[in-house]
RNA sequence: GGUCGGGUAGCUCAGCUGGAUAGAGCAACAGCCUUCUAAGCUGUGGGUCCUGGGUUCGAAUCCCAGCCUGAUCACCA
């Protein structure tokens, strides 16, 4: 029962005690009072003037006086135009510290055996490239979300679909066949999806020499493209995979390996993990058989070049091509068997795919095709759509070298990170360890928080230098206060203050620190605003106000030097219920904070 | 052209189940380190909340129209 229930009631029960009527709790419009006013929370009288039948002030006064003398909770009130503010008693405010430093998953729901199960996607990387920056905040989008669901007591499995197949393997495979001189991660010292990636990158050079050669010679683009020699070889390529042609399958599985083990370094970088992982080249042929299922059962139908569709009209959509001519599968086959695959492996209760939104159109149709073939689960997949991130400069172009790789960008991250550090002072007389520990944690906070605190659904300006700047809404912003905290306790504790488990609740307490228990005690709702919403950066908001306020806070009183014992137990049990609940909610970033730093 | 986002301070972003004088950070300027970590704090300046209508006691927020911008509408994934 939070406060606010609490003062609901109690504006209930005025409001039948003033004016005999019943009035819902919608009507009943409570909010954070505006700092420049004296109070804790506001009730606007405006919706109630038809019940009471008085002008706003009237009512307000009313109301007002009503609760200062009849609820222990409300210790004030003041009326300004049509707003009444109430100030909730300092005693109040105790007890909640109290409840909330009693209660360590202060905000997290546990996780029932039965509780509701969330699949997550998210990643879903080609198996040509390195990830860059745009997985990155694919990635920590899911990891964070998957996080968030588990707060709200939901189970979660987290998964990734893998395209390992497809013509833009074949490409880089051919180059490296062609032009790589058996060349390995170990024989070059590269990452193995930077070594993919270069082949890759190899081949649409070539690929585009020839074709500029054949249009000197005449061609049309068309027709330079229906001509390529290095284009056939990759289609051809693609068939022997597909026949399963032994030399063909054992390339493609050793230069997978490569991608997987560079992967896997990532990912571990980055903090985000996987319970689960499908694979195109396993999940693609279940779709072509749910394809040809719904073929049979009429709800597709073929064209007379043998190529297989949706009629998608009738939704206000359009056609949509399921099967090519060749009978080869296209990105849409591949989505529904791997949706199929997993509904047989796990009980899935609402599946959530972390995918861009150049994508919306095919979850849309993604999901009336799953309803069509008669999977229920279908109409309720959610599509956690999420826009681009730009650059100062412009978007992203890999042919223009923009892409920013995301194990460069780490690493920039945490180099920076250590540059600023060292020019502080802050890494003199730590161990060399301890130092990589404290300027990862710092680097990669500054990364996932300056992604994550974006509006998932909004396109992001990545500033590489805003990024790494450490003041203002950042992460280290947020760790510093999170180790000023930890440095109090400390030093309470070396001095032989305790840090109180209980309070006595007669004590004076000032209007900032009553604030700051107020905003303590609205992290559970944060939670699970930012579950119930999908919204992750919500959480990130909340724990920049709530260091923010710290920080003030902690200029303004002292803790350690404060002579009344009862309010110096106060505000160091305050100090560490903060620290907490910023580490709690930094952790559904997957931010880890720093003891200090 | 159809569909779906977005448009808030010079910049990056909050606020959007309608409520008071629209908030942070960055950048600029002015202060604060013999005081629990100055990666900090305090203050100043900075706004047609894209435009125009509508609903309402009240609109950045809801509705309609328009403008700008992005994505998408492939036998690419």
């Amino acid at each position: 029962m939070n406060i606010e229930n609490i003062l609901q009631q109690a504006v209930t029960g005025a409001i039948k005690e003033l004016y005999g009527a019943d009035v819902e709790a919608s009507q009943i419009t409570l909010q954070k009072t505006k700092k420049e006013f004296k109070g804790h929370y506001t009730l606007v009288t405006f919706p109630l003037l038809k019940i009471s039948k008085k002008n706003p002030e009237q009512t307000a006064q009313e109301i007002g006086g009503y609760l200062a003398g009849n609820s222990t909770v409300i210790a004030e009130y003041n009326v300004i135009k049509g707003f009444l503010n109430l100030s909730i008693a300092s005693e109040v405010w105790v007890n909640l510290l109290e409840s909330i430093n009693d209660n360590p998953d202060y905000g997290f729901t546990p996780v029932a055996d039965d509780a509701p199960l969330f699949m997550v996607e998210y990643s879903s990387p080609n198996t040509n490239k390195p990830l860059h920056l745009g997985h990155v905040r694919n990635n920590l989008l899911g990891h964070a979300l998957s996080e968030v669901l588990k707060a709200n007591g939901k189970r979660v499995v987290k998964t990734n679909i893998v395209n390992d197949r497809g013509i833009h393997i074949c490409k880089s495979m051919l180059a490296w066949k062609k032009w790589g001189n058996n060349e390995t991660p170990e024989s070059s010292g590269k990452k193995g999806d930077h070594l993919i990636g270069k082949y890759y990158v190899l081949f649409d050079q070539k690929y585009k020499a020839e074709l500029a050669d054949l249009q000197s010679k005449g061609l049309t683009k068309e027709q330079a493209e229906e001509k390529s020699e290095l284009m056939q070889e990759a289609r051809e390529m693609l068939r022997q995979w597909e026949a399963g042609d032994a030399a063909t399958v054992e390339l493609w599985k050793l230069m997978n390996g490569w991608v997987y083990a560079g992967f896997d370094e990532t990912y571990a970088k980055l903090g985000v993990s996987f319970d689960k992982i499908y694979y195109e080249s396993q999940t693609y042929l279940a779709g072509k058989e749910e394809v040809l299922r719904g073929l049979e059962e009429g709800i597709f139908y073929k064209k007379e070049d043998g190529s297989v569709w949706a009629d998608l009209t009738e939704n206000g959509l359009d056609e949509k091509i399921l099967l090519r001519s060749d009978g080869t599968s296209v990105y849409m086959t591949q989505d529904i068997g791997t949706a199929k695959l997993r509904f047989d492996d796990y009980p899935v209760d609402t599946m959530i795919y972390v995918v861009g939104n150049e994508q919306n159109y095919h979850f849309q149709v993604l999901s009336i095709l799953l309803d069509k073939l008669g999977f229920e689960f279908g109409k309720g997949l959610v599509h956690f759509s999420y826009g681009m991130v730009e650059l100062p400069e412009g978007k992203m172009k890999s042919r223009e070298g923009t892409v920013v790789d995301a194990d460069d960008l780490m690493a920039e991250m945490i180099q920076t990170a250590r540059e600023t550090s060292e020019e502080l002072g802050k890494l003199d007389g730590v161990t060399p360890e301890e130092a990589d520990r404290v300027v990862t944690m710092i680097g990669m906070g500054a990364l996932k928080y300056f992604i994550l605190k974006v509006d998932p659904k909004k396109n992001m300006t990545f500033n590489p230098k805003e990024s790494i700047d450490f003041n203002g809404n950042t992460g280290p912003f947020i760790q510093y206060t999170h180790a000023r905290i930890k440095s109090v306790l400390r030093k309470a504790e070396e001095q032989g203050i305790p840090v109180p488990e209980s309070m006595q609740a007669d004590i004076v307490l000032s209007e900032k620190e009553e604030g700051l228990v107020q905003l303590l005690a609205e992290f559970p709702d944060i939670v699970k605003q930012a579950g119930d919403e999908y919204n992750v950066s919500l959480i990130g908001n909340y724990v920049y106000d709530l260091a923010k306020e710290f920080n003030q806070f902690y200029h303004d009183f002292p803790m350690l030097r404060e002579k009344d014992e009862a309010l110096r137990a106060f505000r160091l049990l305050l100090s560490k219920n903060v620290a907490l609940t910023v580490q709690k909610g930094m952790a559904l970033f997957g931010i880890e904070v720093p003891e200090r730093m």
